[in-house]
DNA sequence: GGAATGCTTCGGTGCTCACCGAATCATCTC
DNA sequence: GAGATGATTCGGTGAGCACCGAAGCATTCC
């Protein structure tokens, strides 16, 4: 019924190790160097490198080079999904000894750090909330604040003002794997980030990406930004 | 991020053209048996009898014993949906060759044959009207006709009476793999589709299992079954 | 019981592909 | 320009696995 050599082609790229590690660990939506893949999936950088060719050509990942480094990350939402489901039918497979790994995931799901800031559904939900109070416009690829929307995060106590010399972007859409949707990148995104932390609302997980909401934060998200945050059933409600 | 050993073995098992072309072959929700696939696939029947018990032990297929014969199926959605996401993909990686495909494989989501019995959306869209006008009960696994659904079904021109020494099934749910929703089958199921034949509403396709339906199936279908078909936009209402 | 059919197991062959190290190319720093 | 860093290309090696035919097992028909 189908054409089914492409699938194939897709499905072997997929069905090893090497290639699946390093695909895994781009699923956060951050983008990683040729290096450190290699690195993580325990090969040669000659090999990663042939593998990374490889899917970029098969468009399961898209690569930017940014000074010295290649930056590859996966391709599209589809892709994600794709690996998703895949993940799904392998989680059936075994009984029922990946249950507590799966909270790992929920967790990651709920907040994580995407470089330096925030991702998952509380950075999602920071996004629709400015967004829906009008300081921020966020659509797709690009990202403005509002004059209100600055003179907002100077009062919550972020610092806007770029360093001189420093080229950074400024505020930017960061697609989320786990939500398919934008949340806040650029120094904006950064800056909301590292003052949640001054402010003792979110704490890091070591040696992962998992972001935590103290009590404190669960009242400062509702209070300031008019996020009310559920932990337990991972759910999020905008006021 | 992930445990990716099962999903590099599950990935491995697609990625592979004999056994890609097994599942793309039981993607319309048939069973086949071992020699059918292994010539599909053009492979010998050991060959083929290698590959199957993988995909069997890796719960991608399932399999029953029928007679002498042992019939493959898809093991679940979840994995119908893993492949159609598959294939998703590999569509994006070639440019626009494909596009005049899809529309065939929405000719075979709309209506198609299941051995000698309607699926797809019109099957389901059948079996529904029954289950709307308590003609039939069809739960998981098992379907019922009511006394009024036998006396509308015989009207309608089916001929419900077994054959004597027919062990044949009578009325059975069977479950839609594009719609993921059920379907009629056994004698119930084929004799709806024999007469629809005879009453010229639809017209099979030479070598495919694509249903077509004629204008006096559209006019029937609304008249009889109160089931409003648009081919045009593929979507089907129940008056 | 004997023949036919459907499927699986076994042993052996050959090809594909993941892997590495060394060399090369490209970019940035001093 | 020299040196450092990041990434790729190339040639060669080894292991895994798809494949087949022959033989074996199970079921059904005569």
């Amino acid at each position: 019924m189908v054409a089914a050599s492409n699938m194939v082609e897709v499905a072997a790229l997929v069905g090893d190790t090497a290639r699946a590690t390093m695909m895994a660990a781009l699923m956060g939506g951050q983008a990683l160097t040729a290096s450190e893949l290699a690195s993580l999936a325990h090969i040669s950088r000659s090999t990663a490198s042939g593998h990374l060719r490889k899917l970029v050509s098969a468009k399961l990942l898209s690569v930017t080079q940014k000074r010295r480094n290649r930056y590859y990350r996966i391709a599209s939402p589809l892709v994600a999904r794709m690996l998703e489901s895949i993940k799904a039918v392998a989680a059936l497979e075994t009984p029922a000894r990946y249950q507590p790994r799966s909270a790992q995931d929920d967790a990651l799901r709920f907040a994580r750090t995407c470089y330096d800031h925030l991702a998952g559904q509380l950075g999602v939900a920071i996004a629709d909330a400015l967004v829906a109070k009008k300081y921020a416009v966020v659509n797709e690829e690009s990202g403005e604040l509002t004059v209100r929307g600055k003179r907002f995060l100077f009062e919550f106590g972020a610092e806007l003002t770029p360093k001189s010399g420093n080229r950074r972007i400024f505020c930017r859409a960061c697609l989320d794997w786990s939500e398919r949707r934008y949340h806040i990148a650029g120094l904006v995104g950064a800056e909301i980030w590292r003052r949640c932390l001054e402010l003792d609302w979110l704490t890091r997980d070591r040696d992962t990406r998992v972001v935590r909401v103290t009590s404190a934060g669960q009242n400062g998200f509702r209070d300031i930004f008019g996020i009310c945050l559920n932990y337990n059933r991972r759910a999020i409600r905008i006021e």
